[in-house]
DNA sequence: CGAATATTTGAGGCCTATCAAAGTGAGTGG
DNA sequence: CCACTCACTTTGATAGGCCTCAAATATTCG
């Protein structure tokens, strides 16, 4: 077990030039803040720092102290069973914020950590706490997030419960597709840095299936991927095969921020 | 397609002799909520109606104009594939919030519908939003709410992805247990309305594999159950079967209300 | 360039699904 | 009180999707 105080010196500070650039969040872009309130938020999240791939943010078990703002590079949500089998829980892509249970719990079950490298910011839970209390927009852009994430999980599960392998890769790739906002004329694509093997963590499908179900998804025609890129020629396509509608994901920020 | 003025119909108004008894939620009990909170709380609840059993009460792709919170009987959260397979993402038993999502989102990308007869109380979303607003403990709980739910959702994707049927039934069960606050000296109790079918779509499974499931359980005498009765005669071995810690339901409610 | 990591291929087996039908129990109406 | 119906549970046999074990090939990175 690597003590806490380890894992902080896995950090590596950042050399920041243009701080704006780093900021752009699904936090601070859902359309919910004001602008005092992007500055409250800007100013606790200048401390950014670097982290290698494959590292843990958080560790099964652990007391959280801080909540993780994945600016640059993808991380994940992971809990294990008692046999050892992993399974994911969340991906991140970069404006992502990865355990937003750390506002009010301290211990989560599961574990955090980053599949690339990153840049994280680590927001310690009661500045957290005192921004969503002074600032009520930060609050509900919190909430936000974490009804999102709700919808995102509860997807999840109709794949892992009821979709065949194939589909759940199809409806995965989607899923990331417009999350990163890769799309445009039924086309998309996008760096994919994932393993195969993470890929099935996510799925619950086994690495070997994973690569057959990819090569079929090649065969199809529906996937092309060289060299960490993911190409994706007809989106109609794949969404028909996945079963993939965007709705759920919000794209467009939340319509509801009238209170009255 | 049943309109929704329609569904409406399907409400009896309820004669409530104790009003005090209907509002004992997780929303009035989780532990963050002030004396006038709950005033302002107790007010917007009493509006509780009865329902049928398997009643929609939203419809996939629906509109959802309002937060539902089941006072008595059980209900879920579910979705369908293209092919017509139904996977629960969440099942709902007394004092549970059915729908926050509602809060933020116009339309939810999942059904929820009684699973046994119910009372129901439909909150109206600009309604809730206000006392939020207004109250912000309310907000808090809210947000506790989907933090808790989010973790729940964890969980299920874990026995989705990676859990034996057997073990996924037995965490099923102890959530369940933990849940309804039933366990006593390693045993638990409690009255089951849920049919076998209700069970696989929950866990992912066939009907007839569930009932084959719950034998096995049976023969290793981990449950015992006769007239829609649950007992559970060793919690203990059941978990460990099931690979389950109740640690991520946060039963106690929220250790951290302070803001500072 | 060499070691470690990731992808790909092959063969066999298990867990769960599918199809079909019998048994059980609760509620209804005569 | 007893047929009758409907829904749920249970049983049996077969099939298929995905897993497991094993190893070869390709790629990445120091």
């Amino acid at each position: 077990m690597i003590a806490a105080h380890r894992l902080m010196q896995a950090f590596n500070r950042l050399d920041v030039d243009d701080a704006e650039e780093l900021i752009d969040t699904r936090l601070w872009n859902c359309g919910i803040l004001s602008i005092e309130e992007r500055h409250a938020l800007r100013d606790a999240m200048l401390t950014a720092k670097s982290v290698p791939a494959y590292t843990d943010l958080i560790r099964e078990g652990d007391d959280t102290g801080s909540l993780f703002i994945v600016l640059s590079g993808w991380a994940c949500r992971y809990a294990t069973t008692n046999a050892g089998a992993r399974q994911l829980s969340a991906i991140m892509v970069p404006g992502d914020v990865g355990n937003l249970g750390s506002l009010m719990f301290d211990r989560l079950g599961y574990g955090m950590r980053t599949l690339t490298k990153a840049t994280v910011v680590a927001l310690p839970r009661q500045r957290a706490l005192t921004l969503a209390a002074e600032h009520p927009g930060i609050g509900r852009a919190f909430t936000w997030l974490s009804l999102i994430e709700n919808a995102i999980l509860s997807q999840w599960t109709l794949s892992l419960g009821r979709r065949l392998s194939i589909e759940r890769l199809a409806h995965f790739l989607c899923e990331l597709s417009a999350r990163l906002g890769a799309e445009r004329d039924n086309q998309s694509r996008f760096a994919f840095p994932l393993t195969q093997e993470t890929i099935a963590d996510m799925l619950g499908l086994t690495p070997i299936h994973v690569n057959r179900k990819i090569q079929q998804l090649r065969a199809s025609g529906l996937v092309v991927n060289v060299d960490r890129t993911m190409w994706l020629p007809d989106v109609a396509r794949l969404r028909a095969l996945g079963g993939f509608d965007p709705g759920y994901l919000h794209l467009g920020g939340p319509q509801i921020t009238q209170i009255i």
